[in-house]
DNA sequence: ATATTTGTTTCATTATTTGAAATCGTGTTT
DNA sequence: AAACACGATTTCAAATAATGAAACAAATAT
């Protein structure tokens, strides 16, 4: 292991959770020395990526991380068209969505587009997704490579609600299903009382780059609807691929959005 | 200078106008071995602040880079008020507005409110915006610590138009009547025909943190619009000020937005 | 007032970085 | 088809920076 890949490991550590950190608790977390992570925190510092309260000493995620986020989107601009599609959805659905996107190995909702309901599902943009027990993260697992599945589904996940599936087996049994079908279902795996519909999208070697899901009261919805739902996603999920760049994998089922299919075959022929 | 800061001088050079580099350009640029900046590079990408196109072998802003823009803005939701005061200015003027942010010595454009008007000043978020030729650079000067300002305006400055004022003198001088006012207003600096009116907000040590614009096509400006819409700019740093969580320099003026100082004044009474 | 926790600095030891040159891989020219 | 050119990787002994226990300083709790 680098002396890069230490200092930078210690941005893992900032998240929506705990989006600043006190030195000793990355000491702790990280498992390294307390000295060397101090030197690792001033080289970050220099850098702009953290910056450190004047009087709480507390660490924080810098300005310069804002620049280079701005600098990423002005070359893969996914937030203007995201945003276009998520309105879309509620548009159509009148629920709350939101898109997620990979890094790391975790998945983080990216973009938020809130229901008009006054009984709205809340999430804030920045929040990691557990895979096992979100629509988002089945259905990313759904179609993600065998072996990050297997270290995503191991043995001891944690459970949020009652509701919670933490058998591996049970899971992968769904998540053939998901694949299936080309959208996840889940109900309760989070906040119980919640119903999620989730469809990826996908990079340009078919592997999954996000998700793009629909959350509502369970109050409010009954099967036909989260297929509905499911089915109006996964038109977005393509359009979403295209727009990224990205492709679909040969399996992704395309019979929801026939006639821009049929144009594709045409365009091919 | 250490490895970690030999590691993310590299992330400097990725910019809005060069979103991408290859790994010869970034040795060149950085003035580093080539095998070194190998390394660096390989580094960033597993932290995911980097990612290499797979066939072009370039390399760009990875997705961990949003993930951390997220978590920051989770903390210090600059964002959402910051939206919300642009609207409010092109509500009220008709005009393009944008702010921008420091990190790292540098000013770059990080959120743009377009005009409804056909014939419009255009700007891309992510952007440096240069310090001498521009009225948000002028302005952040006006009140920024004096070896900054020493830093920034040297000789040899570059001019972008016959209209960009690069003796360090007449700057001086203009930056003196800037902090006098509270805005600056700047014509033909970056491009001609463009009129600009800006004005700064500042942090916990009453330092300018960034600063809030209003660019507008010079054929419709005339010098009362001008002084108006500084006026009303103001009022708008010093909400922003208070937004972000800094205090305004004691010589700010704020004669602009009387009723709000005096209750500032009666509930510190 | 004293103890305790937390952040920062020191310094001899140790491991990592360094960079010139070799190699690999890909695309282009003769 | 072979030679060439170009940029990206890998190698390896020499050089240098990282390491971490312990000391220190500063702030906070008792």
């Amino acid at each position: 292991m680098t002396t890069i890949d230490k200092a930078l490991a210690l941005l893992a550590c900032f998240t929506a959770d705990q989006p600043s950190q006190k030195l000793t608790d990355l000491a702790r977390q990280s498992g390294m020395n307390k000295a060397g992570v101090f030197r690792y925190l001033s080289g970050l510092v220099r850098a702009g990526l953290l910056e450190q309260d004047a009087e709480t000493r507390r660490y924080r995620l810098g300005p310069e991380v804002i620049r280079l986020a701005q600098v990423r989107d002005s070359s893969i601009p996914i937030r203007s068209w995201m945003r276009r599609l998520l309105l879309q959805i509620t548009e159509q659905t009148g629920e709350t969505c939101h898109a997620a996107l990979i890094s790391q190995e975790r998945l983080f909702t990216y973009m938020v587009n809130d229901s008009p309901k006054s009984l709205q599902v809340r999430i804030s943009p920045g929040m990691q997704l557990p895979f096992h027990a979100t629509a988002s993260g089945q259905v990313f697992l759904a179609f993600a490579a065998d072996d990050f599945v297997a270290c995503q589904l191991t043995d001891n996940l944690p459970a949020f609600t009652d509701g919670t599936v933490t058998d591996p087996a049970v899971l992968r049994s769904r998540l053939k299903h998901f694949r299936k079908q080309g959208f996840s279902v889940s109900e309760g795996g989070v906040d119980a009382e919640v119903v999620s519909v989730a469809t990826p999208f996908f990079d340009a070697s078919a592997l999954p780059a996000g998700t793009i899901a629909i959350q509502a009261p369970a109050a409010r919805m009954t099967d036909s609807m989260t297929q509905s739902f499911g089915a109006r996603l996964c038109d977005i999920g393509v359009q979403a691929t295209h727009h990224y760049g990205g492709i679909l994998p040969a399996d992704f089922p395309d019979n929801h959005s026939a006639g821009v299919v049929i144009q594709h075959h045409q365009t091919r022929a």
